[in-house]
DNA sequence: TGCGGATAGTTTACATGTAAACAAATCGGC
DNA sequence: GCCGATTTGTTTACATGTAAACTATCCGCA
């Protein structure tokens, strides 16, 4: 379809209202990142919704049933995008409706290990095919080629996020 | 930190995978689409945190520069990605540093007016080469090529979005 | 042995995002 | 003119995400 033209005027533009087009294709990029993962984000909290589920619930779940086996917390964390404290409340609740167990480590008494338990698998099992089809049904419209390149792309863009100084603030240095 | 997505992905795509030659490049490129979004979010939070802002107020701001005149909250909310209620206490802490301002609509008073503040101005003023800067510097090592494709392939994954059902969900009628 | 620092989790404080219920004001039809 | 539906915004309840401070443990090493 080339509809696309050579001005950088695109839909993103259009669905934000704006009057001037961007001032860069650096940031038309940026913000159709954000942009897009609002609503594949809302797509997907709908649907774990109706499993009782946040997204980051779901995260933790399916994080644990990738490793197979019991994980320190911060294990989990690290795996997540985001940062520490949030976890403990998430596993509070996880725990409380009988997803997942702690077990203190007996050798490093600061460990804690969180354990997946049956009734998660199997809601977790029954979750897959659904998860799966919401994945086809956001981008099964693109091509395997335009696929491929979109993963390209972003795994590129993701290359230099950690090296990215943030104008004003003072270098990291850890 | 892990640049690929090996490990929450990791048993559900060896389960398929044992079953199908087949490999989904579309949770491929939902999943990258996520993580991209987290560190870039990630970086403008803290860029923003440096000017006393959050992502959200920063974006009430730079919508309400954008339109150039006084607008009702439920115009802002609607430019923005996320949902209504939370408008409210949004405005709340802009009001309270004095960034934007409440005008009861005189017409029709359920109306109320969000005016950005002289000092809101001069703020945004002040950001506006760091956030530049920023976007350059995420994405800047991308060629213009590049970028123009990985804009076109978002907004071309943004295009069925709105009439993606949710596997179990009733369908919805807004 | 015992101290200082590092590590694993937790708690606290605050800003969001989402859903549901609600209040105030306006509009439409009769 | 009045009643009910609609629109606009707010409130409430709950789950996150972020930063900073704190607790419990463990580890290295003198």
């Amino acid at each position: 379809m080339a509809t696309k033209n050579d001005g950088n005027t695109g839909r993103l533009q259009a669905e934000l209202k704006k009057r001037r087009p961007f001032e860069s294709p650096h940031q038309e990029a940026v913000l159709n990142v954000l942009r897009t993962n609002d609503q594949f984000q809302n797509k997907f909290g709908r649907l774990f919704r109706h499993f009782g589920l946040t997204p980051s619930q779901y995260n933790v779940l399916r994080i644990l049933r990738g490793v197979g086996k019991p994980m320190p917390c911060l294990d989990i964390a690290s795996r997540m995008i985001q940062v520490v404290p949030a976890i403990t409340g998430l596993i509070d609740r996880l725990e409380a409706q009988e997803l997942v167990a702690r077990d203190r480590c007996t050798e490093d008494r600061r460990v804690i290990f969180v354990t997946l338990t049956d009734k998660a698998r199997k809601l977790l099992d029954q979750m897959d095919e659904p998860v799966m089809g919401l994945h086809r049904g956001l981008v099964g419209h693109l091509t395997q080629a335009e696929l491929k390149e979109l993963s390209r792309l972003l795994e590129k863009a993701r290359e230099r996020v950690e090296s990215v100084e943030i104008p004003g603030d003072s270098p990291q240095t850890p």
